[in-house]
DNA sequence: ACGCTGCTGCGCACACTGTGCGCTAGGGTG
DNA sequence: CACCCTAGCGCACAGTGTGCGCAGCAGCGT
C-alpha cells in the first residue's frame, strides 16, 4: 500500500516540519527581521529571504503578518524598543532636563546608527504608525519636558522639535554609512573618492569648497560627533532660553 | 514581396517612432519623473510606467541613465532646483539673517510638502550625493551664515542643523500626507479612524492623551505649520544666542 | 476512541519589477 | 555611394509581493 511509504517527497517536507525550531511566530519573525536588517541591509530583506532563514517557505510568514509594508511597521517598533529615555527623576538639578533630553537624543542617534536601515524607512512609515514602543517612550520624554516646567501645549512641540532634529541629522548619517558600508571600500578611500568629484563641482562655490579642505585631515567619525552636539546644544539654549522667559 | 509590406506589427512600431515627439533625452525623463512622483507617488515609479508616459518602451530609458538609482538622484537634484535661497543682499537689518535662514527653511519644507515623495528617498540617498543643484542651493545657504558673524566652521555646522530640523520635521510631515493621500479618505475621516486606534494604546499614557484631546477640534494643518514655526524660533534663538557670545 | 473543525505551513501561480543582450533603422560623415 | 554610430526596442531572465487552495496537525465535543 502506497500511502504507507509513498517515496513522494512530500514525506520528508513533513519530517522537517516536525523537527524544526519553535513554529513561527510574529515575535520571531520580527526579530529575525531585525536580524538580517542589521547583517544585509534593506535591499536584501524580502519574504523569501526572511522565510528561508526561518527555515519556512516565503509564503508562510502571511500568517502572522498581514504584508510587507506591516512587516516593516512592525519592525521599525521593535527597534524603538531599544531606546532608553531616562525616568523623570525625583530630586535633580534644575538643569536637569537639559541633560536628560541629551541623553534622550543621544540614545536615539545611536539607535539608528546601529541599525542604519530604519533612515530608508522612515520616510515611508513616519512617525504616524504608533506601535506601542513608540508611544511609550514619546510618553516618557514628553514627561521630561513637562517636569522642567514647558506648558503642555509647548511640551509636545519642543519634544517633537528635538525629535526632529535628531531623525534629520542621524538619517544623512545613516545613509552616507549605508553607502559606505556598500561601498566595501574604507573611510578613507571612499572619502577620497567623493572629494574628488565633488573638487570639480566646487570649484566655483569657496565657501563649501573651504569647508571641504578644512576638514580634510579629521576624523570623520568625531566630526559626526561634534556637529551633532553642535546642533543639539543650540537647540537646548534655544529651548531653555524659552523656558525662562515663560517663568519670568 | 512580402517585405513591402509584410504585415507583422514592426512596420507601424516604426512608424510611430517617426512622428513621436522630441527624441528622448535625460532632462525630458528627469521632467517627467517628476511629474508622475508627483501625481502617483513613489511606489508608481517603474521604468516601464516612466518609458510609457514617454512613448517609449522601458529599456530606451537606459539610454540616458544608467539605472534607477540614478534616475532617482537626478529627480531628486531637480526638485533641489526649485529652491530659493535668498542671497545674502548688501545692507540688511543687523537681524536679517534671522528672516533669510527662515525663509530658506520655509522654502525647503514647501518643496518637501509640494513633492512628498522626497521623503520617502532622501533615506537612500542622502545628501552625500551632490548634484549642482544641491551644492548651488548650499553654497548660497553657507553664505548667509557666513554674513551673520558664523566663523568658517560653525557657519557649516550650523546650517547643517537647520537643514536637519526642516528636514526631520518636514519628513515626517510628508509621511502623514503620503499615507492621506493613499488612504483616499480626507483628513477629518482619517484622523477619526487614527484617534479611535490610539485611543486604545494611550489609555495608560496621560501625557499623550491630554495632547490628543487638545488638538481635537484644530485644524491640522494650521496646527502643522506652527510647530514648525515653534521649533524653527527656538533653533533661531540658540543660533543667535551663540552668536552674541562669539561676538563678545 | 472517534470524527470534526480550525489553524499552520506550503507549493503553485500570477502579475510585475529592474536590467543585460543583440537587433534594427536612421542620420551623419567619409 | 558605403560606412559606422547611436537611439530605441523586443526578448529574456531572475527575482519580487502576494492570493489560492491543499495537507497535515491540535484540540475539541461526543
Amino acid at each position: 500500500m502506497p500511502t504507507d511509504k509513498p517515496a513522494v517527497p512530500s514525506v520528508w517536507a513533513r519530517q522537517r516540519h516536525k523537527r524544526e525550531q519553535p513554529p513561527l511566530s510574529q515575535d520571531r519573525i520580527v526579530a529575525e527581521a531585525v536580524r538580517l536588517l542589521d547583517e544585509e541591509g534593506i535591499e536584501a530583506l524580502s519574504m523569501r529571504s526572511l522565510g528561508n532563514r526561518l527555515g519556512a517557505g516565503a509564503t508562510s510568514l502571511y500568517r502572522h503578518v498581514a504584508n510587507k509594508d506591516e512587516l516593516i511597521e512592525l519592525v521599525v517598533d521593535e527597534v524603538y524598543g531599544e531606546l532608553e529615555v531616562p525616568e523623570p527623576g525625583g530630586s535633580e538639578a534644575p538643569d536637569g532636563w537639559r541633560e536628560s533630553v541629551a541623553a534622550s537624543a543621544g540614545g536615539l542617534r545611536a539607535m539608528i546608527l546601529r541599525h542604519p536601515w530604519v533612515a530608508s524607512v522612515l520616510g515611508q512609515v513616519g512617525l504616524a504608525r504608533l506601535g506601542p514602543n513608540l508611544t511609550r517612550q514619546s510618553e516618557r520624554m514628553l514627561a521630561l519636558f513637562h517636569r522642567a516646567g514647558f506648558p503642555s501645549d509647548e511640551a509636545d512641540r519642543a519634544m517633537n522639535t528635538v525629535i526632529a532634529y535628531v531623525v534629520g541629522m542621524t538619517v544623512s548619517e545613516a545613509a552616507y554609512l549605508s553607502m559606505l558600508a556598500r561601498s566595501g571600500q574604507s573611510e578613507q578611500e571612499l572619502m577620497e573618492g567623493l572629494r574628488r568629484v565633488a573638487e570639480e563641482t566646487v570649484r566655483d562655490l569657496p565657501l563649501l569648497r573651504e569647508g571641504y579642505e578644512r576638514r580634510g585631515g579629521e576624523d570623520p567619525s568625531r566630526l559626526r560627533d561634534e556637529s551633532f552636539a553642535y546642533g543639539l546644544e543650540r537647540f537646548l539654549d534655544g529651548l531653555q532660553a524659552r523656558l525662562e522667559s515663560l517663568g519670568s
